[in-house]
DNA sequence: ACAAAATGTCAAGTATATTTTACTAATTAT
DNA sequence: ATAATTAGTAAAATATACTTGACATTTTGT
């Protein structure tokens, strides 16, 4: 399922997927993935994501 | 960094890492890890664990 | 309309999360 | 004191997160 959450935060901050990608350490390509939702990624990489768009985990990976 | 939240809540609920294992899913070594702190389970994991146990993401993986 | 940047996607490779089996140490109950 | 359950740990195998490189499509700016 597509995380339009994150989609949004990082829109929020006007950052491309590649600068999000480079803040947290990862490839463009795995922030594309996450966004995409077809994967399943580690809670390090998730906690990274959050910090870079000052958000936390229940804001942006949390589902009821 | 050990995860004490995780087996404090754990305890509030009874459950032995066994339980926990099984109503997720996964091998009792990998709670045991997990609570143990020297690694980095997926996200889907993270919230298998938080349904069980009746928290959130925010209140057993997210560090000040 | 055109160029440039951003996004979507795929295949093959590498790193690492998770399993299985097994053994030991510590707790808890009888 | 002893048996049974729970917890800690390790090595080898398997599943999958993530990378790299490449190309196509969409969006944005001029």
């Amino acid at each position: 399922m597509k995380n339009l959450k994150l989609k949004a935060a990082r829109a929020g901050k006007d950052m491309s997927q590649q600068q999000l990608a480079d803040a947290v350490g990862v490839s463009r390509q795995t922030i594309n993935a996450i966004e995409k939702g077809d994967y399943n990624p580690t809670i390090r990489l998730c906690i990274a994501i959050c910090r870079a768009l000052d958000r936390t985990l229940d804001e942006l990976f949390w589902e009821e």
